[in-house]
RNA sequence: GCGCCCAUAGCUCAAUUGGAUAGAGCGUCUGACUUCGGAUCAGAAGGUUAGGGGUUCGAUUCCUCUUGGGCGCACCA
């Protein structure tokens, strides 16, 4: 199937061909003709910019190329019933209505397949997000970056790319030791032995609990082992533990990973000294005061930076290039990272070595997902993470739910910061987004279902409606929002954000109510006219249904 | 001090990545149901896009300076 704004693309190119052969447009020059949604309905359905792109290399006044061209795209007016030009020299395309009511059949017969598409295949993505060390329960930025990559990898799976939702967990290093010994210390205490808890060890409810869960199993078999190794089998059991209860609340979320990718493989296969080898072959690499250092400076970064420490061990940076290196050799084309606020200025770096590595400063995108304020009875929810006062995800699914709280996360674009207003989530009567769109929902099934009681029956797929009835204004507009949806996802493909989608099914749900004040669908007195009527909105249930779910918000038949 | 990100209506945010008269929600004010779900709808008010300069047919968007915020600036992870 072909969507509107692809054939109409079609025409154009075609267009440009005839008028580069009659010599109207230079033949030599390559360009994308640009079409847009106009804002202005004036406007009309569709618009191109095209004879303003073409009038510098044409050497021809805009206007002057935009008359050519409407003079060509006169020729089709079973898909375009008006053609203007307007303003600087924008041509504005006006659909044959028929196109319309097409695509709403084009969206009942594709049913939940409706939006679909293949533009993507061929494209690899690996989509990296949450990441969060394995040393605590997840927070709530995390939670935001959940909801974002999974419902990116939802819409961009759907547009044919090939994706791998996948989690770094960092499981070596410092931070795993440290975790150890808190665990070991509050172990202790809850013996009553007094110890030194560990300065910077990790505090919170959560640690004595774990530490506590943990000894149950163990307890008698590590009577007579050493600190060190008792602190060891803790850390492992902790990051453990940890592990599989991220991967629960991710779940609970609808946040399920293809993979867990785990630190500790890079240091034991040797793939970090592999990397290495990479880097210092194309003379990346160099000495100095004991320490090995990676020139990032020539590659816009602003210092160099240390990847094998004085000590011997391995900086942070060495495996993390060693784990994108990785990406790239799995056969990932496109890397995609959601990062934490305070991780900006570590793009620079990587970027960096993966150019060395060979590849594209394109290839390699990271969003940043900012950070987020909880706000609650008008004031900011304080949170310390020094003293384990932290809202978990946990904590979010059980106040709000799973619906809200993705919504919430969702209809703001990522790199901007978010108030999360937690009495406006709560609230499951006024004003909630969520509920909005999915009353629109359940309002059709309703009225879906009041209609085969009441003997109105749903034209069936294919079977022609009297199309001249999608003719009022409210009915249209509905109509233009649905059939707009494929070009919404290819949006978010583009963007690598989400929210476009959440903003558009707000539209559509805000078309949908406005329709239904103004047109009644179940009238005995017009038949056909209650079966046209039909047909768009159980066209609105579709999208309406497909958008969410590409969310991952259920949507719901009654509420 | 250096670097990155941000600044749009009273508040929270959009703006099809350079397009036409900058749009939504909340809040405020005024209205709308005898019938399909009022968790709804209509209307009004609200803007020098922080400020100056530049690039061009065209700038909220790109460049530059100023002001004001956030975050980084480890041989931590």
């Amino acid at each position: 199937m072909m969507y509107i704004k692809a054939r109409i693309l079609n025409l154009l190119n075609r267009a440009v061909k005839e008028l580069q052969q009659e010599g109207v447009l230079p033949s030599e020059v390559p360009m994308e003709p640009g079409l847009e949604r106009p804002a202005a309905a004036m406007h009309g359905d569709y618009a191109t910019n095209l004879a303003m792109q073409w009038a510098k290399p044409a050497r021809k006044a805009p206007r002057v190329i935009a008359q050519a061209l409407a003079a060509k795209l006169q020729d089709y007016p079973e898909l375009l019933a008006g053609v203007e030009i307007a303003g600087p020299g924008f041509v504005n395309l006006r659909l044959n209505p028929a196109v319309l009511q097409a695509e709403l059949e084009n969206i009942r017969s594709a049913g939940f397949a409706y939006g679909v598409s293949d533009w993507g295949v061929g494209r690899k993505v690996l989509l990296e997000y949450v990441s969060a060390n394995p040393t605590g329960p997840l927070n709530i930025v995390s939670a935001r970056a959940a909801a974002i990559g999974d419902s990116l990898a939802r819409i961009l799976k759907s547009q044919g790319l090939e994706v791998c939702r996948e989690y770094y967990v960092n499981n070596a290093g410092r931070q795993i030791q440290l975790l150890g010994r808190s665990l070991y210390a509050r172990w202790q205490e809850s013996r009553g032995e007094v110890v030194d808890f560990p300065e910077d060890g990790y505090q919170g409810e959560y640690v004595k609990e774990l530490a506590a869960g943990i000894a149950a199993e163990r307890e008698n078999s590590w009577e007579q082992l050493d600190k060190d190794t008792v602190s060891k089998v803790f850390a492992e059991q902790g990051v453990n533990r940890i592990i599989a209860s991220h991967c629960r609340d991710l779940s609970d979320l609808g946040a399920d990973f293809d993979n867990w990718f785990h630190e500790l493989d890079l240091h034991v296969s040797g793939e970090i000294e592999a990397v290495l080898e990479e880097l210092k072959t194309r003379g990346y690499l160099y000495e100095k005061e004991g320490a090995l250092w990676f020139r990032s400076t020539d590659l816009g970064d602003d210092k160099d930076r240390v990847l094998r420490k004085a000590n011997g061990d391995w900086a942070y940076l060495a495996a993390d290039i060693a784990y994108h290196w990785n990406k790239l050799k799995r056969g990932y084309t496109e890397l995609v990272d959601l990062w934490g606020p305070d991780h900006h200025g570590y793009i620079a770096r990587l970027r960096a070595a993966l150019q060395v590595l060979g590849c594209a400063p394109k290839a390699f995108k990271v969003h940043i997902v900012q950070q987020v304020n909880l706000w609650e009875g008008g004031k900011p929810v304080a949170m310390s993470k020094r003293a384990g006062r932290l809202v978990t995800l946990t904590d979010l699914l059980q106040d709000v739910g799973k619906d809200v709280a993705r919504f919430f996360f969702l209809m703001r674009s990522t790199d901007s910061h978010l108030d999360f207003d937690l009495d406006l989530a709560r609230r499951h009567t006024e004003d909630n987004p969520v509920f909005y769109i999915q009353y629109a929902h359940a309002r059709i099934c309703s009225i879906l279902k009041k209609s085969s009681a009441d003997g109105f029956d749903l034209p069936a797929v294919g079977e022609p409606v009297k199309a001249v009835e999608v003719s009022l204004p409210e009915e249209t507009t509905l109509a233009r929002e649905l059939a707009a949806f494929p070009e919404v996802l290819e949006t978010c493909v583009h963007t690598l954000e989400p929210h476009s989608l959440a903003f558009a099914l707000r539209d559509i749900a805000a078309a949908f109510h406005r329709f239904y004040t103004v047109c009644r669908v179940l009238n005995s007195a017009d038949i056909p006219c209650s079966r046209a009527r039909l047909a768009l909105i159980d066209a609105a249930r579709v999208v309406l249904h497909n958008g969410l779910s590409l969310l991952g918000i259920s949507a719901p038949e009654s509420m």
